[in-house]
DNA sequence: TGTACATCAGTGAACGCGCGTTCACTGATGTAC
DNA sequence: TGTACATCAGTGAACGCGCGTTCACTGATGTAC
């Protein structure tokens, strides 16, 4: 081979990057393949040697979104003792500086409205990972020993989507602030995080 | 004039919500000028008659769609005691049926995503609409005398729209109904829905 | 009442433009001898 | 070690196609006399 055997790969991980970046920031049906391939510095042209089309790439990085959602939550809590965990997930999940990165975010309030007029592969790489995450969640309430895990990790998930997917969509930072603050207050609530147990 | 004085105007109202449709079914960014004309039985030319561009089309469509929102609200709510109301607001909100009513139901899951990368006079209509809806919540959660009604409201709006777009994003029957029930379950207790007050 | 004219909502062909996709080609590098 | 050849990731021009937008035109109907 001329290239090392590890180029192409390197090259197709660097084009589906700048597609999750693309997709973040435009939506899955807006982004375009030349202007991806430029930001990975290359031409259009050499796009059909890593993917069969473009919605190829769009289902390949939503795969990866939530690859990379995975890795968040296990950022945020690994090595941590359950409410610590939740803590630290719910406090990163309804920030300021969540709300504001939508290109390195949950990929769950980016592609919430989109992904009901796409196609079954890509729901079902979103309802993965939504089972994945509510299962996290819950699997920490119940090492906490609360009551109701799942209907509560299932509701606080939802608040948590809701409240990012309102507060990324208003513009007024007053009143953007208050739905996350308000909403950290409750879920801090009903996670049982308010007082020590 | 050769056609009656309101008669430019129906017509008006006609592509709007042609465009309504459009928008809730296929996003703000995706519908065409052409689809919506023929859908309510014209030729695409004599849109510009109506609409300076496509995105003044929009724009207005999104107007329309959060007056339907309070109309909504108000049918459910109207001439109700206010425990009464928020139930039946909720038992809609939550059900399978505006799930899968994705063309008339609320345009806030519709819209949450497609909108922060839209421009502000959008996202002030959406804006208004959530303080509305809000407003509306906390007022009949006041009504019962219910304590940090203004919290509980902003977190329970999160909670059912995101319940509800993440229903919509998964296609398997059982895991959407989970998500639904238990939200409302979450939230008809947190609302005190639940014993007699 | 009847005729000529004015109006203007709506028609349909045409326009650039950007998009996804194709394809002949390039040129750097590995392999064969 | 040196030379000829093979490989193939990436290039860049070209293609249809659908889109938003423009515009000369139509024809049904109201108005003027």
């Amino acid at each position: 081979m001329r290239y090392d055997a590890e180029h192409k790969e390197r090259t197709r991980a660097r084009v589906l990057k700048e597609a999750v970046k693309a997709i973040r920031a435009e939506g899955p049906h807006r982004i375009g393949v030349a202007g991806v391939m430029s930001r990975a510095g290359l031409t259009h042209g050499g796009f059909y040697a890593h993917f069969q089309s473009k919605d190829d790439l769009v289902l390949a990085a939503i795969g990866e979104m939530f690859n990379g959602a995975r890795d968040t939550f296990q950022r945020h809590t690994e090595g941590r003792p359950p409410r610590e965990a939740l803590q630290a997930y719910v406090d990163f999940y309804l920030s300021a500086g969540h709300r504001d990165a939508r290109e390195s975010g949950c990929p769950l309030p980016v592609l919430s409205s989109d992904l009901p007029r796409m196609t079954d592969p890509a729901r079902e790489y979103f309802a993965q990972g939504v089972a994945r995450l509510t299962g996290a969640i819950r699997g920490l309430l119940e090492q906490l020993e609360r009551p109701n895990a799942d209907i509560v990790a299932s509701s606080v998930l939802a608040e948590m989507i809701g409240a990012v997917s309102l507060a990324r969509a208003i513009s007024d930072p007053v009143q953007s602030d208050t739905i996350l603050a308000r909403s950290r207050t409750s879920v801090a609530e009903r996670l049982g995080l308010g007082a020590q147990a």
